[in-house]
RNA sequence: GUCCCCAUCGUCUAGCCUGGCCUAGGACGCCGGCCUUUCAAGCCGGCAACACGGGUUCGAAUCCCGUUGGGGACACCA
């Protein structure tokens, strides 16, 4: 058994959107669960959409998501020659001829055609004129079969018919020598060896108007997978009214790439009731025979579960890595950089290594995160020595009728032999009792004065993360905020 | 208009090929409860679907036909 090539081929007219990503991904998963390539392929027959800024936003979106390909990219426009190589062997062979009608008498007829609710195909009025040498301008079109039928038996859709004689004779080479989409992908497709085209749905009335010119062409015929459509909540084509389609939107809102590849194959895939599914769990599991057939409405929500399902499951290192990088966009970390810190700060300073002590913190917040963009809200108060205190949080909580029990208990802490998170937290509710308070009353300030917030991990995890030195530190620094309060 | 594809809770889906185990399972969301030092998470429970009509069969979500509905394609776009 030979091996399997399959390909990602996206037309570079704008960036890489949520279904382009889901072409890709079945078809690296595909690839990686073979052992076979990823041929990346970049369909810019069109110069007139095509730009180089898609092409870098295509690149890009594929590598943030994880999908690294073995070939290519290669470039249509690159490979101009070959396509015309192949369109004259056809016009040699009397599979292809020339035809001089005008687009815009094109255009006319076809409209004509409409109006009288006929199919809007070409009428095949130069097919039979034997054009040698075309005295002006003039496209070349393919010589389609016109009776018979041609099957299909597409991976997804199962066996497929379709007749020719609803085919026209399509353009393969445009006037101006640049080939059309459906003649360079049958090219491009055979001469690189491709044999499984895993493409949108939409492309599934294309193959049989390709089948015909890869047995023209004498090139054996590669299979061919049809991935249904990605709608949104209104169940129309997935677009920007439905808000985020660019994968890189889906970065900047702190999904993590392993979340969007998991969200995305269930979309159309199954295995079972596995919702969560790891990277190499996917390329192990994956299988043709479970993908659906039919279009599936792309669903925020579950998109923003599956994240959060990540982010509590996976490996909080790598957790960690991602949300650094996502703190450095931000402009709220640097991790380069020390004069954020005073004299006085540094010396309380128990947390050396910011990458270990925010896989630390990943571990504490994530239970209570969804996003990385939340997780960087939760994990600020510990990126640095001293908590920046809400104010609103500190009216409530910091106020000086609580600054005696705060300094009495930071005095409290601060005598304990041993810095432990069950001795201190054993420590803190014997406090809390031989004073008559209840939890809530003192956890709260304690919280502001060690978080700066209301809403925090569990006190003692705080304790525990920021170690003796710097939890009695903030106690103090929360004590004299009390006090000046009054 | 012609051709092609599709059809299970609001959404993603299991089941369908190889009919009975389906009084249709799971997940998201929603509602209620438990837990609780805050915020979450977690746990328990609830609401909710086989598009419709004919067949075939002892028996159909599952097989066949039709209807309806949705989507796609019919460019010198991809």
């Amino acid at each position: 058994m030979s091996q399997v090539r399959v390909r990602f081929a996206p037309s570079p007219t704008g960036f890489l959107h949520i279904g382009g990503v889901r072409t890709a991904l079945f078809n690296w998963l595909y690839a990686r669960q073979q052992k076979g390539a990823l041929v990346l392929r970049i369909e810019d027959t069109d110069q007139s959409r095509s730009t180089e800024e898609s092409i870098q936003a295509i690149l890009d979106g594929l590598r943030w998501v994880g999908f690294d390909w073995d070939e290519g990219p290669f470039r249509q426009t690159h490979r101009l020659e070959l396509y015309r190589d192949h369109a004259m062997k056809l016009l040699e062979q009397g599979k292809a001829y020339w035809c001089v009608c005008k687009p815009e008498e094109l255009e006319a007829r076809r409209k004509e055609a409409e109006a009288k609710g006929l199919s809007p195909r070409y009428d095949g009025r130069c097919r039979s004129l034997g054009i040698v040498k075309p005295a002006g301008e003039a496209a070349l079109r393919f010589r389609a079969p016109q009776q018979g039928q041609m099957i299909v038996d597409d991976l997804i859709k199962g066996r497929v018919v379709f007749d020719h004689e609803v085919l026209d004779d399509l353009i393969i080479l445009r006037s101006n020598g640049i080939p059309t989409y459906n003649f360079s992908v049958v090219v491009d497709d055979a001469l690189m060896g491709i044999t499984h085209v895993v493409r949108g749905d939409d492309h599934l009335t294309n193959t049989p108007r390709q089948l015909p010119i890869f047995e023209a062409l004498g090139f054996p015929l590669p299979r061919f997978g049809h991935l249904p459509m990605i709608l949104g909540a209104d169940k129309t084509r997935l677009s920007k009214r439905h808000g985020a389609t660019s994968i890189m939107e889906y970065k900047k809102m702190g999904y993590l790439p392993d979340a969007m590849v998991n969200y995305l194959v269930r979309l159309g895939w199954s295995h079972g009731d596995q919702e969560i599914f790891t990277r190499q769990e996917l390329i192990e599991k994956f299988s043709w025979d479970h993908v659906q057939k039919s279009a599936a409405v792309f669903n925020p929500d579950k998109l923003l579960w599956v994240n959060e399902q990540h982010i509590k499951q996976d490996d909080p290192a790598k957790v960690a890595s991602l949300l650094l990088e996502y703190l450095i966009s931000l402009g709220t970390m640097d991790p380069m950089k020390t004069e954020d810190f005073s004299e006085e700060i540094l010396a309380y300073r128990l947390v050396n290594a910011p990458r270990e002590s925010l896989v630390k913190a990943v571990v504490m917040v994530r239970e209570r995160t969804k996003t990385l963009e939340e997780m960087a809200h939760w994990v600020t108060p510990y990126l640095h020595d001293e908590a920046r205190i809400e104010e609103e949080a500190a009216k409530k909580f910091l106020t000086p009728a609580m600054a005696p029990v705060l300094a009495e208990l930071t005095q409290y802490f601060s005598m304990l032999p041993e810095f432990s998170k069950p001795g201190w937290e054993d420590a803190f509710k014997k406090f809390v009792e031989t004073k008559g308070l209840k939890m809530g009353q003192v956890a709260q300030p304690v919280r502001v004065a060690l978080t700066g917030r209301t809403a925090s991990p569990g006190l003692f995890e705080v304790v525990e993360l920021l170690g003796r030195e710097r939890t009695l530190y903030r106690l103090r620094k929360g004590v004299e905020y009390a006090q000046r309060a009054a």
